[in-house]
DNA sequence: TGTACATCAGTGAACGCGCGTTCACTGATGTAC
DNA sequence: TGTACATCAGTGAACGCGCGTTCACTGATGTAC
């Protein structure tokens, strides 16, 4: 079905990983057309055969954002459970690690943005509203069964805060301090078996 | 001591408290030189005998709109602990008080600027780290004694980022129970008093 | 007290620049016969 | 198999606009005598 990707399609694709990583590099105000088109190798006339707008850029470019950092992390996932370690303390060492602290432009796109979510247009806060709820329920799903998607939510904000506060502190020993406050709290309070 | 203002120096500070709204209102790049000191009462020719540049209004602005924020928290404070609350129950619930999802043009600058500050030049991203340590003290204050600073940023990032997670769903149910899921797991975590 | 002058906060026109967007064009691809 | 033609992804010049910054100027204030 989705077989056969057309030269266009890849070509949109290349496009949208650009914006991708340039959304959570530089924020929404980061994103700029020309520099996007570059980065994807092609000129910046040839945009608006691929989107309406910018701002259709910016919807698609938090979606993909979301995309590629959840594949992210459930490629190691996989191997770190296998060690025995919890679902959820899987999660939270992975989402607040030093990679993930020094790693913006590959990392979770909600951490990147949330501060400017509200002030975007409205299709594109909605689209971030959207990478907000989906963040949440993955975090959720490593959360006892039962829990409300708001407590769960309290929990996504306790990681997106910490990990933004560890970045905008630096990527040096302050920041790596609250980082591992923030894991411990976290695994105190919600884990079964804090055992290592 | 200061107690004569010259007029060159209260126009100062009318520019910077145009700053500091704005700075929340539309993130670092939602402060324009124009419109500040229009905002000010002024035409925008005459900014460059107030301040080196624009970075230097911004970096300004965010202690600015960390005092006022602090003054405004510390005007409703007495009242409330006088009822018999906690200090900490008192910070909480007025940092997750729904006035703060709402007003955030009058609130907290890192939660209106966090995901904003690793991006800033130099002199405003320690401008801006600075906030993030006054912010953290201040919620180490209504910490148990010794509560270590690595610590109380943890929880720091927990009101942060929740406060930031409600915004981004929405002023609505969504947003609303967010944040009071998350009242609810600072104080379960920190106070040891959960009377009401 | 009154006049002459220096000071300096604030004005408003102008600048160069980068941005999002538009559009006439190119040149490769693939179908029709 | 070979030629003619339509399609359309991508090019690159040009546009209008808003931005930060500069600068010659204005006009009110206050000091010197």
């Amino acid at each position: 079905m989705d077989a056969a990707p057309s030269k266009k399609q890849l070509t949109h694709e290349r496009i949208v990983d650009a914006a991708a990583r340039a959304i959570r590099r530089g924020g929404f105000a980061g994103v700029g057309v020309a520099e996007v088109m570059k980065e994807a190798g092609l000129t910046h006339g040839g945009f608006y055969a691929h989107f309406a707008s910018r701002e259709a850029l910016l919807c698609e470019a938090l979606e993909r954002a979301g995309q590629d950092s959840a594949e992210r992390v459930a490629q190691s996932r996989a191997s770190r459970q296998a060690r025995g370690a919890s679902p959820l303390r899987t999660f939270v060492d992975q989402y607040l690690s030093e990679q993930h602290l020094a790693g913006r432009e590959q990392g979770c796109p909600v951490a990147a943005l949330v501060s400017e979510m509200p002030r975007q247009a409205d299709a594109v806060s909605e689209a971030a509203a959207r990478r907000v709820r989906t963040l949440v329920n993955a975090v959720r799903a490593v959360l006892p069964n039962g829990t409300s998607a708001a407590t769960a939510g309290a929990v996504t904000g306790q990681l997106v805060g910490a990990l933004q506060l560890a970045r905008a502190l630096g990527d040096n020993a302050e920041g790596r301090a609250l980082l591992a406050a923030a894991r411990r709290a976290v695994l105190a309070q919600h884990d079964a078996d804090p055992s290592h």
